[in-house]
DNA sequence: CTTATTGTTCGATCAACATAAAACTATGAA
DNA sequence: TTCATAGTTTTATGTTGATCGAACAATAAG
């Protein structure tokens, strides 16, 4: 059976759940990673980290919006929903991601 | 003794504790709040909660950098620190008070 | 000095959430 | 089939942090 995921429409994406799926290291980190690679699976972006721990930090960014997962055989191809969020909340995640380059102190 | 509080150098400013604060449903109506009034105590801003919440949420809002407490007798006057955090972090702030006018359903 | 107002600090409680091991599912290759 | 790879789900644990009552501190006014 073909894995599927849910992604929310535009008009699902909330700012509050926004914010707090950005507000964790991990997770700043992996959107910024991910912003720099384009499209990633989830082994690529683990960093001595278990599995099960970014299969839930994906899946909270999946939820909130942030990211797209395609799945292309075995392996789930991520991509930030960088057009969609830049038409909900104009400037939010284009600024994240220059502050983030800007003080990366963060994970 | 006049009571002062610390407030950090834009330097001192990092993006995932500004992102945390942000990342709370009552500290985001604060903020939002906060900029339409310009100025504002504590009390002004309780709505019905109690005074020590409120308190706990001003200290982290003055301990991340994203407001600027200045007594004035027995009141607390804050207001937000805009013009520093929009050059620490440029547009990340301004987006988020846009975000909240596009979907205030947070609080 | 006493009282009222404004806000902080302390202490306890409770819920949310990150972490990670282990078992499981799904696809692809040998 | 059988094995390997990629990722999810389940379950458990621990920590962080929000909440709120109660006591405290600081200033102003009577």
């Amino acid at each position: 059976m073909a894995t599927l995921y849910y992604h929310p429409t535009p008009e699902e994406v909330t700012l509050l759940p926004l914010l707090r799926a950005v507000a964790d290291p991990v997770r700043l980190g992996i959107i910024c990673h991910l912003h720099s690679l384009g499209e990633a699976n989830c082994t690529t972006l683990l960093r001595g980290r278990p599995k099960s721990s970014m299969s839930h930090h994906f899946q909270v960014l999946r939820e909130v919006g942030i990211l797209h997962t395609r799945v292309e055989g075995v392996q789930h191809r991520n991509t930030l929903r960088l057009t969609m969020l830049e038409e909900r909340f104009p400037g939010l995640m284009s600024s994240i991601l220059r502050g983030y380059a800007i003080d990366p102190a963060s994970p």
